[in-house]
DNA sequence: GCTTCTCGTAAGCTGAGCTGATGCTCGACG
DNA sequence: CGTCGAGCATCAGCTCAGCTTACGAGAAGC
């Protein structure tokens, strides 16, 4: 019989792509992780593993295997989540992670509902960069976390990992000096977040749409900041409705056609989990009128 | 994450009802399996056991928790099959039980068969008693097994094992000194085999569904003793096919319209298993002509 | 009442599996 | 072309999970 528990190891390899990452995300040594996916592949009887270069890549077989992991883990999810509904009375921990305007607007509303519902419930919200969120899930150091995507950039559906609907969606807004649309801002210096961020990822694609390519000026993540910024005259951005919280004087927000959509993400199987579901449903009611779930 | 190895030990005790018995089956003592089962209701957090008087029975919950465990380990046994597959050329131990009529008839020339496929195979073979070859399977001691069913014995699924398609068909006899119906022997003494056996059930409802209750002098549960003694008109019986060859003197079988159907099972999840199912079509084509497979 | 069967607990030991150190190989960079 | 760093494998050593053995308690059967 196969073990659990390397299986565990291999999945996180195939996402993670070295065995460090696995071990520093598992908080093992990679030495460790080596001897346990190596005992794996004596146990397997196939390479599962080709050393290419000094990486290490999934051969078929062990791709194949980690598509089977994927499902035994999510069942075991699922056993786990029905066990807890067997518990009367929510308790215990449940880790939230959040980005960081979320964590601002919705996350203390929804934990109050949350307390409310389940006074055993030990919410527990960390910020955490949404690149990272997919790794933190699947690894266990969270339970639930907010993700959002934009109209513009697909989000792949990560494997291991579901999603709800979405619990909210916000307009996104041009912000500048003077009203007006994407296509106007040609020639103006843009404010944008860090590159490989989907914020990122969307501006620049807004502005494709608009038929031109920014000229990026600053890299900053935090709303307020770039708020502040545009509010100085260093340039325009794009900021979802939740980043618009008390623009600065001088700074003019004009709707666009575009959406941010937030969902609720956590390991595949653990949807039926009441303590998440019971997040989710808080989400849900805690969420500021105006900003309807949309699908 | 619950323990893989801990959920299978609660599957055996679903099954086999004590504490003890499943430390025998899977050669534990029974503190190791109670300590084990403790720790998987703690982690769990719900109770899973229930001391009734001097035995353990499952709650709701840990019977629930019995389903999903199946679920898991028929996956992994799948992913196990899977990973076979990729292996190039079968080698490997297998572990086939069967009953005696079997072995004697079909056995030697399913192996022999097999050995010109797959010469890379080390089948073992071991006669293993009807009733115990389900736990044997679950736990690990085999790897497939050759059980039987009787058309008025309905075989009721057993929950962690899968069976194929009849393997073979076999029409019963009357074993008489002289040609007859089952009705006829109202008033013979009938030999069976021991009760408690599916041959003994199947025997005596043949008798009721004649109209009678059989009187049972002798309980034997090997086909060619039975019918030395049905030769020495020590009473009658019934026989399948596979239990007729050379027929004592004096001893007259009729055929009737009851039959017995063999079909290969192993663990959900390993029908996929290239060891397997090249055992499978091996017994497929080493079925004497005569005995099609059936539906 | 005594025996027998069952499960639970305590104590002690063994081995699976962890860490940390070391060495090797491959790629990047001056 | 040599050096350096990143990444993986291997080895030695230690720790703790989990096993066995021994014992006690409670329930059924004679």
């Amino acid at each position: 019989m196969l073990d659990v528990r390397r299986l565990r190891l291999l999945r996180e390899l195939a996402h993670l792509g070295t065995i460090a990452a696995v071990a520093e995300a598992l908080s093992f040594s990679p030495s460790a992780v080596s001897q346990q996916l190596s005992a794996l592949e004596k146990e397997a009887g196939v390479p599962l593993l080709e050393r290419t270069g000094r990486r290490v890549t999934l051969t078929p077989a062990g791709r194949n295997l980690v598509r089977h992991a994927e499902s035994v883990l999510a069942l075991l999810e699922q056993a786990g989540a029905e066990l807890a509904h067997a518990k009367r009375g929510l308790a215990g921990p449940l880790r939230i992670g959040t980005y960081p305007s979320a964590a601002r607007a919705i996350i203390p509303a929804a934990l109050a509902e949350l307390a409310a519902w389940h006074p055993g419930l030990e919410p527990m919200v960390t910020e955490v960069d949404p690149a990272a969120v997919g790794a933190a899930l699947r690894a266990g150091e969270l339970d639930v976390a907010l993700v959002h995507e934009y109209d513009l950039v697909p989000a792949d559906p990560e494997p291991g990992l579901a999603v709800t609907r979405p619990v909210f969606t916000e307009p996104m807004y041009l912000a500048a000096r003077h009203p007006g649309t994407v296509a106007e801002q040609r020639g103006a210096p843009w404010i944008m977040s860090p590159p490989g961020t989907l914020c990122h990822s969307m501006a620049v694609r807004a502005c494709e749409s608009a038929g031109f390519a920014p000229r990026i000026r600053h890299q900053i993540d935090d709303f307020t900041t770039v708020l502040a910024l545009v509010g100085a005259g260093q340039g325009v951005a794009l900021v979802p409705h939740l980043g618009t919280a008390e623009p600065p004087p001088g700074v003019v927000l004009t709707r666009l056609p575009m959406y941010r959509r937030t969902r609720a993400a956590f390991r595949a199987g653990a949807g039926s989990h009441p303590a998440i579901s019971a997040f989710v449903s808080a989400l849900h009611t805690a969420v500021p009128p105006g900003l309807g779930g949309g699908s």
